[in-house]
DNA sequence: GGACACATGTAATCGGTTACATGATTAC
DNA sequence: GTAATCATGTAACCGATTACATGTGTCC
């Protein structure tokens, strides 16, 4: 997914200013499709505007440079749905915590353990942001989406939670050292 | 993760050349960590080979380029285990299809359909993947990194079963003509 | 006094993909 | 005959990040 439709996607739900957009598309609702910096969206915006899909409004504001807000148009609505219709690419998890995982038997116990700590940590993060938004927003497609997250962070969190310690032994067992093997 | 790493992780686990290394990256289990194509593989290794950090043999092959065969040295597995113990970007998901659903309201049921079985599929097909690999391989790290895609996956798969419907109704409803709210 | 949130934008750079070039072997 | 798998490599291109430039208001 191009920046380009992440602003179409974010814009479709409400203006927004492109300060917003990248908000929103590395901590809100929409960073489980794209992420993207000011440097790519400024530009896409711009680009967007001149091909008439999104339209743009100035609001004067004291001190700070004036917002741009932008509004969808009708010619962007149809621009977007077009895109979802359209085969989309599959689903991907990255996971450096799980190469991690995988190279345990070669790493010290305490990087495994914060590693471990730092993953349970995230995932109770967008857990709890998750729980945060509005529980009936009467958006079908957020509540249905909202509680997919939902179920699956759960089922990672207990995972992580109870198998955890089991991480730890793989690294302290190959840590130990020959003359253990004595006792 | 970049390119560089990702060869110097797999070439952890054992020789191999840079056909076999997209392979694993693509499809195999190092899919989790990072995708690449060749024309990132083979700089990266020559480079790599430059640096010290891994060795190569020339395999000729009767009919076929010869298969080069890469190997990964002390320095460059020390390398590896350093980067390893650096922290770490975050994990991230991303999905389209959750984007699809995200709008179901918008888009034609049949869409929705595709999306959702195209996904189930997805799922069960790297399920099965997984299961297929070695039960019991005596590596304690690729184990508990194999348990822990099953349980997440298993999870995944069955929200996708139990609420994919109500996701298809989401597009549904909203697709209904005016009148029949007469009915 | 310093860090951070707000707010927009450009330029240099970089990492990676896509397409191209080459070619034998095997399976449908 | 034609597609897929094996096998390596380069060059053009592109999308996105990072760093830079500028400036106010507010919280600690």
């Amino acid at each position: 997914m191009s920046v380009r439709s992440l602003c179409l996607a974010i814009l479709s739900f409400g203006d927004a200013t492109g300060y917003e957009i990248r908000k929103e598309s590395t901590e809100g609702r929409f960073s489980y499709f794209e992420d993207a910096s000011f440097g790519s969206i400024y530009p896409a915006l711009a680009r967007l505007e001149s091909e008439g899909l999104v339209t743009v409004r100035e609001e004067p504001q004291a001190g700070k440079p004036a917002r741009k807000v932008y509004s969808i148009t009708e010619a962007g609505r149809s621009e977007f749905i077009n895109y979802l219709c359209e085969p989309q690419a599959r689903d991907t998890f990255k996971s450096p915590f799980l190469l991690i995982a995988l190279n345990a038997e070669q790493l010290p116990p305490d990087v495994i353990r914060r590693a471990l700590e730092r993953r349970k940590a995230q995932v109770r993060e967008e857990l709890q942001q998750l729980m945060d938004t509005d529980k009936e927003c009467s958006h079908p497609g957020s509540n249905w989406t909202r509680s997919y997250g939902i179920a699956c962070m759960n089922c990672t969190l207990d995972y992580l939670e109870e198998h955890g310690e089991a991480l730890i032994k793989i690294a302290e067992d190959a840590a130990k050292p020959v003359s253990d093997a004595a006792e």
